[in-house]
DNA sequence: CGGTGGTTTCTGGCATACCATATAATGAAA
DNA sequence: TTTCATTATATGGTATGCCAGAAACCACCG
């Protein structure tokens, strides 16, 4: 079977100015505290430029994309600002996840194969209520890990494609949740109820129990997480 | 009470030529037939600059959003495409469109008023089963009327916002959907429906019914458009 | 001391020129 | 006549300069 072949690499592809600009920009402000008070939330284009090395015209072409998608603003002659979603933004972002993921759990029941569901296992079973409280940072990777699995399995592009853009924004929050033993506890028990569904090939019930996970985020958030 | 005073009206303001040009261009690719046969894909920037009387630069920062929208896209020193979504996509879209709107539905029955709720009759009571075939035309714009209705009355702008970046994308395909009859009458049953659901608060109906309703577009697409 | 008008500066908007590469056209050699 | 290498051209990518509007600054006047 294994016949000795030339390993061949992608061609370097160089992207262009401008997508890398993006990127690099989308990074930046991803990892950038935005929501602390003293944040500065002022972009120059000149001293963007200047930092990452390139002119103007790719740059602005780049914060041209971040604004459609809601990162940036661009006030003409005024400034270009980083957007600071407001709370209620927030919510309206966790609701469309929640009708999102449900949906996506909805197909997954109807397309996955019985070892891709069962491969959720391994995001689920590891934790237990018990040693919840030393390996929270863990559990917070594999609690992102599960709900991006289950999109994933679903099949459907778009819906991943909609909510890694929503997580976008809902990352730089993200940090300012607190992440309660007890949330944590019933969050576990929620996922397993839904691995269970999904397995049943339940449709209908697993589709509510993701739904109704995610809008216990939304309403804990509303409660508890304070922004403007 | 009414003294004479000067009667100010806001500036006019002129919006940016990137701006106006990217309404251009995405309106002159929505009324465009792209998916007939010999539909001409290829944009060319310099002679789209001239016809819209700009410069590149401005032009480009335009297309720049459109690719980010997924409108168009943008090769390197190749040339500048409309995208032709595939069917698989479509499928998608409406997928992604029956998860936001039956999300929707819900919402309407928590934070819509009575009389909000029952304005939706204007759009539903006029059509009776037995007229439709002499006024197709004014059912399918009621019907557009009423599922963007109900995603106004919930409340979520996020979901109008997304609803209407699809329904750039759908409406190109919308004009080889064939309306038949049937489906149309089918179509009156199911909204009157979800509008008693609307009214009876009962969010689990409205919801489903909306989500049923929207599929059932799904399956139809499916089977019987040709796109590829 | 406060406010008003003018001036400077800062900042994004736009136009233009040039660059690099992909593709087409051309012509010479087999 | 066909093929392949060379050249020309087309097209998007990038850099740069200038423009206009907004904000900050300042000096003058009340």
């Amino acid at each position: 079977m294994a016949r000795a072949r030339l390993d061949i690499q992608p061609i370097e592809e160089v992207q262009s100015l401008k997508s890398r600009t993006y990127d690099a920009l989308k990074a930046a402000i991803g990892t950038m505290k935005i929501y602390d008070a003293g944040a500065e939330l002022r972009l120059d284009e000149r001293a963007l430029s200047l930092q990452f090395g390139v002119s103007r015209t790719p740059l602005r072409e780049a914060l041209a994309q971040l604004e459609q998608e809601g990162l940036v603003r661009i006030a003409p002659r005024r400034g270009i600002y980083i957007v600071r979603k407001t709370k209620a933004e927030i919510l309206e972002m966790i609701t469309v996840w929640a009708a999102l993921e449900s949906m996506a759990a909805r197909l997954v029941t109807q397309v996955a194969s019985d070892s891709q569901i069962a491969g959720l296992h391994g995001l689920v079973d590891t934790f237990d209520s018990a040693d919840i409280d030393a390996h929270m940072g863990e559990y917070s990777d594999a609690n992102i890990r599960f709900h991006a699995a289950i999109i994933s399995l679903s099949g459907c592009k778009l819906i991943g494609d909609i909510t890694s853009g929503l997580f976008t924004h809902v990352r730089a929050i993200r940090q300012r949740t607190i992440f309660e033993k007890d949330r944590a506890r019933r969050s576990i028990i929620d996922h397993k109820e839904i691995v269970e569904a999904l397995e049943a090939r339940n449709g209908e019930r697993a589709e509510r129990l993701v739904r109704e996970h995610t809008l216990k985020l939304r309403d804990h958030v509303e409660q508890f997480v304070q922004l403007d």
